[in-house]
DNA sequence: TGTAATCCCATGCTATCCCATAAAAAGTTT
DNA sequence: AAACTTTTTATGGGATAGCATGGGATTACA
């Protein structure tokens, strides 16, 4: 899964190296997928073949005369970057992507468990506050799916003494 | 699958360069078929041998005497031209066809998964900021194939626990 | 016999492939 | 725990192949 945060930047170029632990996150695949964050955060957002498999399978699930549909689609294959990994595992994001984050030279990854975004350094540290402050004020959303997750068992063998080794 | 966009242009003759990744997408084959989007867009609708089989294998399908058939028919086959990509890969697109997708001289290539548009570049970003209202608009919409494909099990190993290793 | 479509070759550009280097991480051995 | 080895990762850059594009020559056909 995609997970933690790495600041790199673009080569001479244009190329950039994703993370090797978001490489493996992918699967060993090499073709990555990247488009503008479909909730209108100003950053890119991507993922490996299985995202778009899922995304393609729940296209599959709409009726084809669904106006949701023809955005759904638009958003992401219409708008994302078909990428492909070097054997150093680098891509280059083409400049509209770029130019649509506001990404000049230095970018960061984000990891965010089934997929990754991409955030110009300044962009992200905004969002980064936004989101520390987001969170104090939302303790009380959180509390209902985090009581069904622990009553389904997740977390088993953590919360009780038989998890201790 | 047809994915991206890519923005070009018609030479002093005519002829437009297919994607290359969208030739790569046709399968190899050099017949292109495009016709007016049958959804009502103004835009132009293309695709290859693959889809012009499937349209046939739908027609086929349908009652002859069912008015829908002849509708359907009329729209994707007796609308559609028969282009034969050149040896670098271009085509001519008819002057109708140019004409009702408000094209004068750049175009915009849209992929669309199993079959692409092709708009003029004023259009196309028209249509792209409905659709990003209409993406605002429609989470709700999303929601139920969304729930489906997961429970489907798409994006298994990285939407839930049993992915961790 | 003119007009237009098709075929073919030439060119600049860019993306891709590949190798090299260096730093960092992980693993071994004392 | 320090010193050494091996592997992985990140990055730079040269060589090459593929792509988009322009335009001349040839063919079709009206």
């Amino acid at each position: 899964m995609f997970v933690s945060t790495h600041e790199t930047s673009l080569d001479s170029k244009g190329r950039v190296s994703i993370p090797a632990s978001f490489r493996h996150a992918l699967g060993g695949g090499q073709r990555v997928f990247v488009w503008p964050a479909s909730d209108g955060s100003p950053c890119l957002e991507g993922g490996g073949e299985a995202l778009m498999k899922f995304y393609q399978q729940t296209l599959a699930r709409m009726s084809p005369n669904d106006p949701a549909r023809r955005a759904f689609m638009h958003a992401i294959f219409t708008r994302s970057a078909d990428l492909k990994m070097d054997d150093n595992g680098r891509v280059s994001i083409p400049k509209n992507l770029l130019m649509a984050a506001g990404i000049e030279r230095e970018l960061v990854f984000a990891g965010a468990l089934d997929r990754f975004h991409i955030w110009s350094p300044e962009r992200f540290s905004a969002f980064d506050s936004t989101m520390s402050a987001q969170l104090h004020n939302s303790q009380g959303a959180l509390e209902a799916p985090f009581q069904a997750a622990l009553a389904a068992g997740a977390l088993a063998g953590l919360s009780t003494p038989e998890g201790d080794k």
